[in-house]
DNA sequence: AAACTGACTAATA
DNA sequence: CTATTAGCCAGTT
């Protein structure tokens, strides 16, 4: 498994997501501190398991959608928090990033 | 050390 | 809106 300590700051980064809020996992990266990596971010939420103290169900992809398949263990019982927290769902499973994206800072190239 | 993989993103069609 | 392509880089094998 990782040794890295750039797990430890990925899931810094998402402890730092506020509550009813969700964000992309470039954003996380960023915040994270290593910026362009994204698909670490999903790798390091993918390590983690129930019981941990990271809300790694805050994290969803640009696109504000469940990037986990389809599976009742897992894509849905993310989509299950995040209602729980007040997020709302759209009818094709994505969230309107608009209204519940964390925007602390966006990305300077858009 | 080299190849393969991936809970991504952005651009294009 | 979805599908496909390319770029990206650490982790895993």
């Amino acid at each position: 498994m990782a040794k890295s300590g750039l797990y430890a700051r990925i899931y810094g980064a998402v402890k730092r997501i506020p509550k009813g809020r969700v964000a992309t996992y470039g954003q996380v990266a960023r915040l994270a501190g290593v910026p362009g990596h994204a698909r670490l971010v999903g790798y390091a939420l993918h390590s983690l398991r129930e019981g941990t103290d990271v809300p790694w169900h805050r994290v969803v992809n640009a696109q504000g959608r469940i990037s986990l398949p389809p599976d009742p263990e897992a894509g849905g019982f993310q989509r299950a928090l995040l209602e729980s927290e007040g997020v709302v769902f759209g009818a094709s499973g994505s969230i309107d990033l608009k209204k519940h994206q964390w925007k602390k800072e966006r990305e300077s190239l858009l």
